[in-house]
DNA sequence: TTGAAAGCGCTAACAG
DNA sequence: CTGTTAGCGCTTTCAA
């Protein structure tokens, strides 16, 4: 068992309050008390119980943080940005893995409120709308941010990057280079974000009087064996073929490049190829695929700054905010090949 | 502020105590109180509060998980594992990350002690030795194991693949194929694995009869710069360069390979390349490098059981387990050309 | 400047 | 089966 502070207290021959006083530093204690008590410390190798002070004091300097998964590149950096975050405002966070599903995501949000952070930073397992009780039940307790993946249905402070902006951008660099036949291979529409890139997409074909061809616009998913089936069938034809694809999402990105290889049809020679998010360690994938990149770290670190604010200001003191971040397109061999 | 136990049993008209039976469910009680109870948990929207529970039973139902650096996807990995075995156990992890900072990992230890974790999984930062002190502190603590990086001077359980076979294995692959001036090129030699690693080169070399040339261990860190620096010192001279180069970890690896990309030697044309640890999306990466991988997830995984092992037999109760598993040598092109 | 004491929300013993 | 109660280790009045 861990010394108490009343076993402290006895050791250096003051009251326990007094140990309490010199640990906070709040009320003054004499010098000759104080070395008694830090003495004490030393001696027992005394850590204060946080168990304890926070059910005392109501306050655990905890942030919760839900991820749907820590082996994203993503999201592992948005956590060290979160973390550091966190730490310089001296708080512990808390990161836990939904693992993708919604039925978790919601347990930990649970456990959560049990453990009684002060906040929560929130990365949906998305697919799911949050139904009127789910989503009263979540604004009734701690203080949220989504980050990334807006979730539907859920009124609360945002951080994630201008998905349509960077999209567009994206989509603009293929016209620039020529392209008008241009695909758009998606993740699930049911994410927020998902639905924003795509409206990027049109509007930059828009905007450059091209035509938005339905047969050009893949719905995908993060699943293999789908994105697989839009790729054969949308590539089949040389003929048909677009000459460009835009993918929105890393992870549909490398389940379509998979696919492509597959079928032999190579990226730039047969097909440009632009991606929204870093696959990998760009400099050693062949070809380098030319890439939306966001500022994962940032995000993660903004977002407790949001959070942190909202905790201050309380639930209907401030209005809502809403931080977007522009991303970056850093140009690769994938897109080098102008028409 | 949320609901407590005593306004949830005003409203149910039970007392308190009826209220913890029908949570634990340990006591039996009658089925009126029973719906009474768990219709005012719902429409209270009731949440145990876990820190005063903690606080009562001295059990947190949490364990502590310590890394140098999530965004490292062997980390990563490792993490995920460890969740969810933690999970299958019914326990909670909290993971911290030491950015592979020593001093933050001591600052963290104590976080984790304070926060009455039962257990430590600790990925140590490396590159030092624990002091007496600092080791007598940690043991008298709360149970830790170790994994991946073992610490020097600090006498736990601990998990790790069987470095010296594994690095064995590689470079067996590389004099099978007729090399014999075989570079090695490690990480910071103060951290445990690595000089297993290199251990495991030698004993390659002389089982093969080869001799091992001391020009041909280049003892490498983890900055770009170092490793740039021996690779060129290594590489200059095409005459007296090694045939073939085995790195003993992924960092170390890829700053091995932009060093000698960027003299234009190239695998496996100039050089046959074989590494320790995935360096990313393998199947993308061009060439494809042969690689040495790990049980990332298995390692994490099989901590925890560990671990739960070590709570529950106490510190001197059980003899220290020291689990070694196989990694497994993955061949692709670097090291596809036979001498 | 210090000590005594109340009480945070919960569980576990105990008496009824 | 249920209510009462002590007390986990800490912080925070309040008096002295």
């Amino acid at each position: 068992m861990p010394p108490t502070q009343k076993e402290l207290a006895k050791l250096a021959g003051v009251s326990s309050g007094t140990v309490s006083n010199v640990i906070s530093g709040v009320t003054a204690v004499s010098e000759r008390s104080r070395r008694k008590v830090l003495d004490a410390i030393k001696a027992l190798n005394y850590q204060p119980n946080l168990i304890a002070r926070s059910l005392r004091t109501n306050r655990t300097n905890t942030l919760g943080m839900v991820i749907p998964d820590i082996t994203v590149p993503f999201f592992a950096r948005v956590v060290r940005g979160a973390e550091s975050a966190a730490r310089e405002a001296g708080y512990f966070l808390s990161v836990l893995d939904s693992e993708s599903n919604h039925t978790r995501e919601t347990a930990i949000m649970g456990v959560l409120r049990s453990q009684r952070v002060e906040g929560v930073l929130l990365v949906t397992a998305g697919g799911h709308k949050w139904s009127e009780q789910e989503s009263a039940a979540l604004l009734a307790g701690v203080p949220i941010v989504c980050l990334d993946r807006l979730p539907i249905g859920l009124d609360v402070d945002s951080i994630c990057v201008d998905d349509a902006r960077a999209s567009e951008m994206a989509v603009m660099h293929l016209i620039e280079r020529g392209h008008r036949r241009i695909a758009v291979i998606t993740g699930p529409l049911t994410l927020q974000n998902e639905k924003e890139r795509l409206r990027g997409y049109r509007q930059a074909m828009q905007r450059s009087g091209l035509d938005v061809d339905p047969d050009l616009i893949w719905k995908g998913s993060f699943e293999q064996e789908d994105v697989a089936a839009l790729c054969r069938a949308g590539l089949a034809n040389p003929k048909s073929r677009p000459t460009a694809i835009f993918a929105t999402n890393g992870v549909t990105s490398l389940a379509a490049l998979r696919a492509m290889y597959a079928m032999r049809v190579t990226t730039p020679k047969d097909i440009a190829y632009v991606t929204f998010d870093e696959l990998a360690s760009e400099e050693f994938f062949r070809p380098g695929i030319t890439s939306v990149v966001q500022p994962a770290y940032e995000i993660g670190h903004r977002a407790v700054e949001v959070l942190l604010r909202r905790i201050a200001g309380g639930a209907a003191a401030r209005p809502l905010e809403r931080v977007r971040l522009p991303a970056k397109l850093i140009e690769r061999e994938s897109s080098s090949k102008a028409l």
